[in-house]
RNA sequence: GCCGGAGUGGUGGAACGGCAGACACGGCGAGCUUAAACCUCGCUGCCCCUCGGGGCGUGCGGGUUCGAGUCCCGCCUCCGGCACCA
């Protein structure tokens, strides 16, 4: 109360009384029937750990303001509230310390909604949802089970990611570093039976698609979904295995992919993972199954890091048998190496060493022959015996027999069809891409809807027993063991199958919450519908959705995620569009001295405390102005204090307006000036806003109301101050919307400034008669002319002539060119004379 | 290694190819005050100056242009992603 009374601005007392406002008149429930049209502003809905940090504020302020700045545009806005609210963090509350998992979520979930309420912003919390309800997750399993119909849901054994401290598998995309996400410890591989989600079915779209949003996303988000997706071109190319002594017709058939297939003739070695299906049985055959098992034995010890970091020792045994190269017939010596990785191509490669960093290093440490077949264009060759560097850049070919001197993509493209044409080859692509493992060995997830009946197999949950419902934590017990809790619970786990109706069991894994977040979008289009997950005609209104903003953090995950989602929604006939997020805008993280901010760093800034400081509106701004949304920001950086100021001044500014009366003052000079400033501001703030530019936009607004102070000084008042003052309310109100909105009142309105239109400039008011317009000389500022702004290039220069500095500038020298921008420039080049 | 992005005052950051540093933060000075806080006003890139002005300045080196932070070429540094992915 104190700053009130010393600065007329008491955001304790307004914020709480406009939110009460706002919720009394339901003002931002989006209405179905609404005859304006929809505008779906979607944020990625939080995860319930404890209550909202800065990374929140931020991203809910940009969010918000999206929300608001549309309905000032005229939409029908939904702008939702939801909560991701099945994971990890409450199960190892449970085992920690002894905690309801449900529990500790949804307390967690009221402690984020009242902070939401005292940031004001302006959810639909109509629509409100938790994923961990079972009138959400009911049709999470209804999905799940379209997909399971469809072949895009799979079982399989698996060599896996395993977080030995979380006691589960980890999807390919929670593994940073060889380390899990989640705690950080080093993740190991463990062979199990999990279940998959076929995404890699869709990778050429989901690569092809991102075409539609390349002018809309930003561009590092489709650089990390493409890099993530890794498609690469080449060729599979059909060998031949065989014993030295066995003909090569014998030989067992096995497929490598490459993308050189230009460097065949280049192959000296074939080299297949330690965990190839075929491996041991061709040591056998070539006698060397002793040392193949001290290999693998060697492999196993090592870690995966270890394993897969680039340059590793190259470690490998030669299995005894021949490799036999379709383009020549030559024979290879066929070596088992860790370098080579089974879950990517065949699990089985051509080594062409003079071409290939890797092969090269295996081929040094094994003293194998180098054959150099692609000739670089303007350096010399390398020569084979000593090179230590692969040629990895473009050439002409050579020592490939009849494909010598063509340069070599042509030699690709003609090699592959040459061994098509002998059923040994064709073209290939490959992904980096995985399919999606969503099993995980929780409880507090969403139970995946299949039951094992050893006479029936798998079967699928019939829709109508939906949900699978979690039994009651109570009569859980939750122990770190490395299998669902779910699966101790024998009145979940004993069952019926819903086929022959013996005895079966209940799926006890749960599943990945991603897959909780792949969807909820659609659900919230109709999230009352308990007959249906989303209802098609609410869908067709709002979906797709017109702005989301998040976090740059789930660039790859939840974004990729939910498009296939989407994609396989549309196959399946549920949707009638293939990307769910029309345009995005992420923001970047909010940290303090350089680092992210955490409890365990101790550098946490709260949100309540800075509210209670200064209140909502100075917390949003303050996020708001601190520079490009898009950018990370350090909390060390800014200040909530200069905000405050603002604001305060701003209130004065009104305040001092209302004082003094509508009576019009003032020169008529100074009230021009003052249009053309309010004039000039909404110009610059709505397109700034428009491009999420609301650093330059809060700045812009901040020169309006120094312009309003300063016309104030100079004894201008009435209709030229209201109008700058009620345009800067506006503009404003998606920002700071309570302030905004008790100025709006104050300037003696009754309705929200949240339902007014956002205001539009008059392009007369921006034009000036007469203009300050620098003048170069020689490209260097000399001085400066006051012209009428259609002036005549010879009325400029006559006028740049009078000017002293300028004429000093001419002296002695001859003018050879005038570049005359009217308006804006003069140029005058000179040259001796 | 491959793919993105970024380098501007003490700080965060602004700048359709046209006066670099908007708007803030911080700092300095003045007013108000018994005093302080608050508030208001002024100054604030660096260097020189006879106070008119002059020189330098957007990571580095070139180029295009009357004119380049901005466009082109070649580097350097930092950040992010992917990576024994054949």
């Amino acid at each position: 109360m104190t700053d009130a009374v010393r600065t007329g601005y008491d955001p304790h007392e307004i914020e709480p009384r406009w939110q009460q406002w706002w919720s009394d008149q339901r003002l931002f429930e989006a209405r179905e029937d609404a005859t304006a049209p929809p505008f779906y502003a979607l944020h990625m809905f939080p995860y319930p750990s404890g209550d909202l940090h800065m990374g929140h504020v931020e991203a809910f302020s940009l969010a918000d303001a999206v929300a608001r700045y549309q309905r000032l545009q005229g939409y029908e806005v939904m702008n939702p509230i939801g909560w991701d609210s099945f994971g990890l963090n409450a199960e190892n509350a449970a085992i920690r310390r002894g905690i309801d998992p449900k529990q500790w979520t949804y307390d967690n979930i009221e402690t984020q909604a009242a902070t939401m309420q005292r940031l004001g912003l302006a959810w639909d919390w109509s629509r409100r949802l938790h994923t961990s309800d079972p009138e959400y997750y009911r049709w999470t399993q209804w999905i799940f089970l379209q997909l399971y119909e469809a072949g895009w849901a799979y079982r399989a054994d698996s060599e896996v990611n395993w977080c030995p401290s979380c006691q589960t598998v980890l999807a390919n995309e929670q593994v940073h570093d060889g380390a899990c996400e989640y705690c950080d410890t080093e993740v190991t591989k463990k062979p199990l039976t999990q279940w998959f989600l076929k995404i890699t079915d869709f990778a050429e779209r989901l690569l092809d698609d991102m075409r539609h949003l390349e002018d809309t996303w930003p561009q590092r988000v489709l650089a990390l979904q493409r890099n993530w997706i890794g498609r690469s071109e080449g060729a599979n190319v059909t060998f031949r295995i065989a014993a030295p002594s066995q003909d090569a017709e014998q030989g067992e058939e096995v497929v490598v992919y490459t993308t050189r297939p230009d460097t065949l003739y280049g192959a000296t070695f074939f080299v297949v993972a330690p965990e190839h299906p075929q491996a041991r049985a061709w040591a056998q055959a070539g006698g060397a199954v002793e040392a193949f098992d001290a290999f693998r034995e060697r492999v196993r010890r090592k870690s995966d890091v270890e394993r897969e970091a680039a340059g590793g020792d190259k470690d490998g045994v030669p299995l005894g048998v021949e490799a036999v190269n379709p383009v020549n017939g030559e024979r290879l010596p066929v070596y088992a190496a860790d370098y080579v990785l089974m879950g990517y191509g065949t699990g089985a490669i051509m080594a062409v060493p003079a071409h290939d960093q890797r092969d090269l290093d295996f081929a040094r440490a094994h003293d194998l022959p180098v054959r150099v077949v692609v000739a670089p264009e303007d350096a010399q060759a390398p020569d084979p015996a000593t090179m230590t560097e692969a040629a990895a850049g473009e050439g002409t070919t050579v020592n490939s027999g009849p494909y010598d001197g063509l340069p070599w993509p042509e030699t690709k493209d003609r090699i592959t069809r040459d061994l098509a044409a002998r059923g040994l080859g064709e073209f290939a692509v490959n992904y980096r891409l995985r399919d999606w493992l969503v099993s995980r060995q929780r409880f507090w997830g969403c139970p995946i809807p299949i039951i094992h009946c050893e006479r029936c197999g798998q079967v699928p949950v019939p829709e109508e027993e939906l949900p699978v419902e979690l039994p009651d934590p109570s009569e859980v017990a939750f122990t770190p063991g490395g299998e669902s809790p779910l699966a101790e619970h024998e009145g979940f786990t004993s069952v019926d199958c819903p086929r022959c109706e013996g005895p079966a069991q209940r799926e006890t894994d749960t599943m990945d919450t991603f897959v909780d977040s792949s969807w909820y979008f659609l659900r919230y289009c109709s999230p009352d519908r308990d007959d249906v997950a989303f209802d098609p005609e609410a869908v067709r209104r709002w979906m797709p959705v017109d702005q989301y903003t998040g976090g740059i953090e789930h660039a790859i995950l939840h974004l990729l995620y939910a498009r296939f989602f989407t994609k396989a929604l549309h196959d399946l006939g549920h949707v009638d569009f293939v990307e769910p997020f029309t345009r995005l805008k992420s923001q970047g993280m909010v940290l303090k001295d350089g680092a992210a901010m955490s409890k365990s760093k101790g550098n946490l800034v709260e949100p309540k405390e800075v509210v209670s400081e200064f209140g909502a509106d100075t917390l949003r701004t303050t996020m708001l102005f601190a520079g490009p949304i898009e950018d990370d920001v350090d909390w060390s950086d800014v200040s909530p204090a200069g905000t405050f100021r603002w604001l305060s001044r701003l209130t004065r500014l009104v305040d001092a307006h209302v004082a003094a009366g509508e009576d019009d003052a003032g020169t008529d000079d100074a009230r021009a000036s003052l249009r053309r400033a309010t004039h000039q501001a909404i110009a610059g703030v709505g397109g700034d806003v428009a491009a999420f530019k609301y650093n330059t936009a809060i700045a812009k607004l901040m020169e309006l109301s120094n312009a309003v102070g300063a016309a104030q000084r100079d004894g201008v008042a009435g209709a030229p101050v209201r109008e700058a003052l009620e345009a800067a309310a506006v503009m404003l109100s998606p920002i700071a919307p309570h302030v905004a909105e008790e100025l709006w009142h104050r300037l003696g309105h009754e309705q929200s400034v949240a339902v007014q239109r956002w205001p539009e400039h008059d392009p007369a008011l921006l034009v000036t008669d007469i203009v300050t317009v620098p003048v170069q000389v020689d490209g260097k500022v000399r001085g400066e002319i006051e012209v009428a702004v259609e002036a005549a290039e010879d009325e400029a220069l006559a006028a740049a002539r009078d000017v002293a500095n300028v004429a000093r500038h001419l002296e002695g020298r001859a003018l050879a060119k005038t570049i005359w921008v009217p308006g804006r420039m003069l140029n005058l080049v000179t040259k001796p004379g």
